[in-house]
Parts: structure tokens; C-alpha cells; sequence
DNA sequence: CTGGATCCCAAGAGATACTG
DNA sequence: CAGTATCTCTTGGGATCCAG
């Protein structure tokens, strides 16, 4: 067997992983949560074009797959706390090697674009 | 400065990234194409499930964007092959480690989605 | 303040048919 | 073989209004 097949990546874990974090928002509200518990509406403010339908809709994805956590205190007017989870956390490396990959190889990928498009 | 905050993940990287192979199909063709040059009926073979419609939009974009390159074999009948750029290649490794974090934290994942639904 | 409910439009994606 | 062109259905997502 002299083939030079690079060890299958796996597919099922790949897909996995964008089903959780591959839609517009979830990947931002991380990065912000990231930087310690974040309320609602102060999420609401950091990804600037968020809609309330949408970013509550990515709240209560990520919670449901335990990537975070929802703490509500019980006072008047309601404050709400998103947190990361602790696995939810280990993503980051990951996510740095794509943004990585991505910053290097910028200029590549947009004069592609530039020639294909011509 | 006591704070425990992250070194912000380059959200802007990391967005161009999902443009990139974020959608439903490019991940899959990459990954067969990690294994070596594939022809369009190959590709279609192997990502059970594709439309002829989606594969070809799909390995459109990746070509766009310089991730994989298009060879066509002047026969008959005709013959083209698809092949991943060097800078694509790159991808495997932050790839790999996604993978690998889904594989990790599977069974949470599962759990937490249970519980939720509960 | 935190969000759910509804309406509506636009992008995504499958099925089918046709061409170089 | 390797696509493109339509047509249609489904899904994502914004706007707005309502409620605990």
C-alpha cells in the first residue's frame, strides 16, 4: 500500500460540531462568553445586528447541547446570565487553529476570488 | 488587570472560515479530496446523499475561493478531476482538532441534550 | 429586562429535465 | 460524463407585537 491518504477526518464528529456552532450566532455569543457571564441584553449589544428572535433562539441551542448555561435571578427587573461551559471553553483552541488558518491564508483566498471572478 | 478573559478569538476569521466550508456539503468534499484527486461522478458516489445540483454549486465555491482546483481531461467521454490547493490542506489539522473535540464531549453533548428535552 | 408568538420574505436545497 | 436550468418546497432569519 504505498496511497498517501491523510487519516480520514472524521466526517460524523465535523458535522457534529457545525450543527452545534455552524449557524450565524452561536460562534459569537462564545467568543463574548468567553470573556466571563454575559446578561441578555448585554449580549444583544455586542453582536451588533442580532435580532432578540435570533439570539434567543441561539441561547436556547447552545444551552439544550450544554454549551451553555442560563442563571436566572429572581429579582425585579429580571437579570438573566449566560455562562460557558466548561467544555464548552476547550473549543477555543480549536477555534483559534481555524482563525489561524484563516488569517494566514487570507490574501490567498481573496485573490482566488478576484481571478475567478474575472 | 485581573481579569481572566480569553485572548479574543478573531471573530472575523472565524466567520471567513465558516463562509468558507461552513455550508452543508464543502467539509465532505474535502475531506474525500484529502485522499487524493476525484472526478465529479466519484464525489457524487461517495457523499451519499448530494445532489448533483449541490456538488456542483459546492465545488464551484471551493474553487472561487482557491481551495480546490479543476482539471479538465480533453476525452471521450469527458473526464475532470477535482483536487484540494496546498492551502487547503492546512485545513486538516484545525479540522482535525474540532473533530476531536466533538468526539471528547459526544456523550455530554447527548446527555445535555437529553436532560434539556426532559 | 427577558423573551415568546406571529407574519413574511429571502436564501437553501431537492427533483427533474436538458445539453456539450 | 459532467454539468446547467427551472421549479418548487423547506428553512433561516428579520420585524413587530405581546407577556411574565
Amino acid at each position: 500500500m504505498d496511497n498517501t491518504e491523510t487519516p480520514p477526518a472524521d466526517m460524523c464528529s465535523l458535522r457534529e460540531v457545525l450543527d452545534l456552532v455552524g449557524d450565524k450566532w452561536a460562534i459569537r455569543v462564545l467568543v463574548q462568553l468567553g470573556g466571563g457571564p454575559r446578561r441578555f441584553s448585554e449580549l444583544e449589544r455586542a453582536l451588533d445586528g442580532v435580532s432578540r428572535r435570533m439570539l434567543s433562539l441561539t441561547l436556547r441551542g447552545l444551552e439544550r447541547n450544554g454549551l451553555v448555561t442560563r442563571k436566572v435571578y429572581p429579582e425585579v427587573p429580571p437579570r438573566v446570565e449566560y455562562t460557558m461551559t466548561a467544555h464548552a471553553a476547550e473549543l477555543d483552541e480549536p477555534l483559534h487553529a481555524l482563525s489561524a488558518w484563516a488569517a494566514k491564508h487570507r490574501e490567498k483566498v481573496g485573490a482566488a476570488r478576484r481571478a475567478y471572478d474575472a
